[in-house]
DNA sequence: CAATTCCGTTCACCTGGGTTAATAAATCAG
DNA sequence: CTGATTTATTAACCCAGGTGAACGGAATTG
């Protein structure tokens, strides 16, 4: 709960009577491997923080599952165009570990929002947060070549390279497994 | 300024006296074919509404000018990540034939904000429907062969195809110009 | 422990885009 | 209108990734 806190006041300042609100808030929830936190075709009805674990999103083409990002300790995690105005996801969040989560339903997001005097901004900043996520990625698509992308990812993510199977990176990095079997065989003898 | 007051009116509804002052706090504004509506290192002041012409959003990698987006007639432009905390941009937007704009100041939006009932709800729904467009815009780029991206381009901006150079459709579909035209011919010959 | 499923790698072959350069067509400026 | 510049196409060659299949090793399951 103290990372909540810390994470949080990352954006705003928060009083005690804030984080007295914000414990009361937030209740803890458990997701076991293979778990989802969104699925689609349904609606995302929380946002969650990442105490300890990791996650993917995905979205379907096809009956093909394409990894375009993960999440870890540290982060929240929500399908935001499902949740903010709680219509049915095109998307999915599943969880790769046994994770422990802290979520909050929508309804009581809002009364964080009315009590919490920087509330809204903070609502704003982190909607921002992943606009700007979003764009970096599209940006890296359009301008990196999959070697540099599958670089990158192992800086992003140095730990979890080796907690997650290989065709969930070959999705994100945007190749097959093959592919990525290539580059890294690249990568090794250099 | 009328196709302005329907497009707002599209998000939510709007009094006699709303409409009065956004048509006080927008201002003409033309811009001739090269002219930059932001550019790369300065700070976004102002949202655009495109009354008549085209524009390119654009980054830059080492040189190389990558367009993956357009703007039309009906259609908002800004750069938000820049805009909303008026930071210093990494990207521009360029005008590709002499257009005719309607802006508003980022101070001027604040007072709409303020006066407006539903403003607050506008200025949300904008931002959201730009995240979403993003989102598309990468699933399309991690689902989609460029001749599908092509096409679907074609579908999306069926008459400014020839009005603006290839290159910069070749850039948006993820391709070189020669690339495109050897798409185009297999499209074609079909 | 054995059997099965899953996963990463490798191979051979194919396809499509990148690159460079040449040419043709279109646009622009004087 | 003409010469100059810009832009689109084409050609030849190369290379990286896709595909389908086979293999071996790891992990799972009964």
């Amino acid at each position: 709960m103290e990372a909540l806190l810390n994470t949080i006041r990352h954006f705003i300042p928060l009083t005690e009577a804030d984080a007295a609100l914000i414990r009361q808030l937030f209740k803890i929830k458990q997701l076991s491997k293979g778990q989802y936190f969104v699925q689609e075709g349904y609606t995302c009805k929380q946002v969650g923080f990442i105490q300890q674990g990791l996650v993917r999103y995905f979205l379907n083409k096809d009956g093909q599952e394409l990894t375009y990002e993960f999440g870890k300790e540290g982060e929240f995690i929500c399908n935001y165009a499902s949740f903010l105005d709680q219509s049915v996801s095109d998307e999915s969040i599943q969880v790769l570990e046994d994770t422990s989560l802290l979520v909050i339903s929508f309804d009581d997001l809002q009364t964080f929002y009315k009590q919490v005097p920087a509330g809204d901004r903070f609502g704003r900043l982190i909607v921002e947060s992943i606009f700007v996520r979003a764009k970096k990625q599209l940006a890296s698509l359009y301008s990196e070549p999959p070697e540099v992308r599958y670089r990158q990812f192992l800086q992003l993510y140095p730990d979890i390279q080796q907690r997650i199977p290989q065709y969930y990176i070959s999705s994100y990095v945007g190749v097959k497994p093959p592919s990525l079997s290539r580059i890294r065989k690249r990568l090794a003898q250099s």
